[in-house]
DNA sequence: TCTGCTATATTGTCTAACAATCGTTGGCCA
DNA sequence: TGGCCAACGATTGTTAGACAATATAGCAGA
């Protein structure tokens, strides 16, 4: 989270972010002040201040004067997310004491997993990140990972790879970690989310190309 | 900068926050929302908006109900901080095409400088990330570089060094991009941004330990 | 002296309203 | 018929004032 902020503006924000990522305002739709606050039966200025939020999280666009749009994250976007991400998790995973226990729980509920599990791969991530002690790392993630959900549900990337691939790189990877070996965990962490990128790359030439 | 706000907000942010990295607000002080508003003659939800983004930048704290105050930075901040902003700008030099001229521009004005010139060394490195093609890794370091300018203001840091000394470490990571090496250009920036740390660090220690 | 209550200060949120600005639609003119 | 300009509607920006909720501090009592 990126800032502690009062309760009604969170609930709104956390409402709102769930419909975005949803894909329930598809990119491009725009959100006005009014309708977020009529939806959500607060006043305008409450409404503001989670539209602000979000914006500032990357996952909505505004200019002056003009409703705030869900973006349309491209290929560059893509790019830029994921590169950016690998750079902030190698650090992340290079100065992870231990396995997180959340990284475990997250790890385990993937290889369970039955239908969907990008939010359980999400949670993983999320998770070595929180595990590890700086908070400006954390931060800065959190700044990224929004828009990695949005850009995964935009490119409706819930099956491009089966769980048991993906749990067995995280399992990789928390090998590495657990062997005290940082310098593996990154290299490791850094190819796991080159991999994803590509996958969505690919897919992504498929639907829009 | 960290969102596009509106006008009369941003304004009121760009005077705090000038207040608050001169030390002019000291570390523990508490900024109202009326004080604020008071001051800059607008209304309170205006002053909100300035002070929740600079809580937002890290160059304030609040909690639910209280007023926002200069916090005050220790060693372990300084730390995370200037770790953190290493990982980044490695990324950023690494990826450099060229030299930026901006960058050029705050070297020569550096060298020039007969007094102060921390606000050099600043725009030196803003000017590196900036010329680097990715936004959110450059939003990223924004996020960064608020609490580095008040930690410097904070540690009375002007002068640790000489500004030939300075000069002379950003010179070389000119060197290395203009040469096309971007691993040597990084593991450069890593050891001046460590070596401004550990000098921020024991300086504070001479202050406050 | 310590505990508990009260009072004040501050923030959280709302309503209502006006100003500034953007996009669009319509009409007017060539 | 087609392009330019103006007025309109929609939306955001900002203000004012008010009330509720909560934290801090100071005071009173045991």
């Amino acid at each position: 989270m990126l800032q502690t902020a009062s309760v009604l503006p969170e609930a709104i924000y956390d409402e709102l972010r769930s419909l975005i990522v949803d894909q329930t305002y598809a990119p491009g739709t725009s959100i006005t002040e009014s309708a977020v606050a009529l939806r959500f039966g607060v006043a305008r200025p409450t409404a503001k201040m989670a539209i602000e939020r979000l914006v500032t999280e990357g996952l909505l666009r505004r200019e002056l004067h003009q409703s705030a749009r869900v973006p349309q994250l491209d290929a560059a976007d893509i790019v830029d997310l994921f590169d950016n991400r690998a750079v902030i998790e190698c650090a992340a995973v290079a100065a992870l004491p231990a396995v997180p226990v959340d990284a475990m729980t997250a790890h385990r509920a993937l290889l369970a997993s039955s239908g969907s599990f990008a939010q359980n791969d999400i949670a993983f991530h999320r998770a070595l990140v929180a595990g590890q002690p700086s908070p400006r790392l954390a931060r800065m993630h959190a700044l990224l990972m929004g828009e990695i959900e949005l850009c995964i549900g935009q490119v409706q990337a819930a099956h491009l790879l089966t769980a048991a691939e993906i749990g067995a790189q995280h399992q990789g990877i928390l090998d590495a970690i657990t062997a005290g070996d940082p310098t593996e965990a990154a290299r490791l962490t850094r190819e796991h989310i080159a991999g994803s990128r590509d996958r969505l790359l690919s897919n992504q030439r498929n639907h829009h190309g």
